[in-house]
DNA sequence: ACTGAAGTTCCATAATGTGGAACTCCCCCG
DNA sequence: CGGGGGAGTTCCACATTATGGAACTTCAGT
């Protein structure tokens, strides 16, 4: 018993106790943690520290750069980017500021959380009559384009429960929403005619990342008086087509 | 040897491969996880696989929600809030927007990272004099009024060694500096006068997330002539009333 | 009220994790 | 240019821990 502050834990956790005290300090840690900081600053043994460090490393929540600092790994980076969505929104500023253009609505990026569809950055439409501020925003998967794309790709699951009725519209059959899934796959982009809220309609298309998960998905919305069926289909293969380009620079399998 | 498809691992991590197998199906998990999932899913018996989720969640690698279900924990949440600052300036945005044109000053988002002050979202300045595009710029701590706040608040350490003069104006004896973050902190905001630049003038004020801890920064910067001491007071509360407004969007404590 | 499942705790015992020593590699200094 | 010293890795005898089945508590559903 020789790491540091080791009072008496719980039985039968001292090695998992060593070894989550390493990761935390790493994760919290302002930059790349040098081995010798890293068993120094934890009291442990360097034989112990470097078989703890190296099994976090093998599971992929550390990794070292290339002086062998240790900084937190791929499980964590990943994590970061869908919880935080950070670093996604600024690299897709671009696209949805293009797809604006091209369209003239509303531009959203989502991310999946919590069973819910979460809007992460927008790009406002050229019109009076438009989306309003949905950043932060959170809509149910079922009933919203975004959150069929989700659904359709695996990227989220329905919650228990009835399927809540938002609109005349508002699919809440489990069977019927499962088939049109099928198509959203099949097309690669999804649609949400005034079924979130009368007069709204929606086109998404899934974006994908590093390892060729959906982590993200791009919509274009309006008024169903602009956003007609013919208009959906045309803006439904243009979003298909910015959210391939935008996954290509997340680095997904071609 | 029961758990999850154990194949010969290194000598010694058995204990620390299985703990660390549960916490990454826990951060890879859409949904927070149920103890039964866990177990199941881990092939582990329900004695270990709870032993060692307690061990991860005592240290903040894991928390569990009101039913029970394992997710992230405030160690995983922080790092991701850190790292992945965008949906953090996404929710920020309208409040640099307000502040812009309550203003007509630069204001910035930023963050806290590696011993230094990163911005990560600016609205421009009304004038034609004003800061340039700061965003990505990394700057010193001991001599901007975003770093003073992070250094008062305890989300960021002065990195060793002397401090750097900037200017004719910059502080660089570290009990100057800390007389200065007590202040800060008694106001709720923090100032540079020239310390970082000669001719420029900023006012900080800290945002909190769901813990309380501060996880970012507002600021609002431009030149001398404009940001006179009466004009920086002024700034300053109506800075910190803003930053306030956005910590308790975050989810921060009252 | 009863049953069964989710989850927790105990503790005898088998198996692992430990940490000092020895080692390699490489940078820096004289 | 050579040697010293520090960073980091690997080995293995042995002390100590981690294991997991059993027993238990709690609570939701019937």
């Amino acid at each position: 018993m020789s790491g540091e502050n080791e009072t008496r834990n719980p039985a039968g956790t001292q090695a998992v106790d060593r070894a989550a005290r390493l990761l935390v300090r790493v994760v919290e840690a302002d930059a790349p943690q040098p081995f010798t900081a890293l068993h120094t600053g934890s009291g442990l043994p360097k034989s112990t520290a470097s078989r703890l460090l190296s099994a976090l490393e093998r599971h992929g929540l550390l990794q070292r750069d290339h002086e062998g600092a240790f900084l937190p790994g791929p499980v964590l980076a990943r994590h970061a980017a869908r919880s935080g969505g950070a670093g996604l929104a600024a690299t897709a500023r671009p696209y949805l500021e293009r797809i604006g253009e091209k369209t003239g609505e509303t531009v959203n990026l989502a991310v999946p959380s919590g069973g819910a569809v979460e809007q992460i950055a927008q790009v406002d439409s050229s019109y009076l009559l438009g989306a309003t501020d949905w950043v932060g925003l959170r809509v149910p998967l079922h009933c919203s384009a975004l959150g069929k794309v989700f659904l359709a790709h695996g990227a989220a699951e329905l919650p228990r429960g009835p399927l809540e009725r938002r609109t005349p519209r508002t699919v809440t059959d489990r069977g019927e929403l499962g088939g049109e899934l099928a198509g959203i796959r099949r097309r690669g982009y999804g649609a949400a005619r005034e079924e979130l809220e009368p007069g709204l309609v929606a086109v998404a298309a899934p974006v994908r990342g590093g390892d060729g998960t959906v982590v993200a998905a791009l919509s274009v919305s309006g008024p169903s008086v602009r956003l007609t069926p013919e208009r959906v289909t045309e803006i439904g293969e243009l979003l298909a087509g910015e959210a391939a380009a935008l996954s290509e620079v997340l680095g997904a399998p071609r």
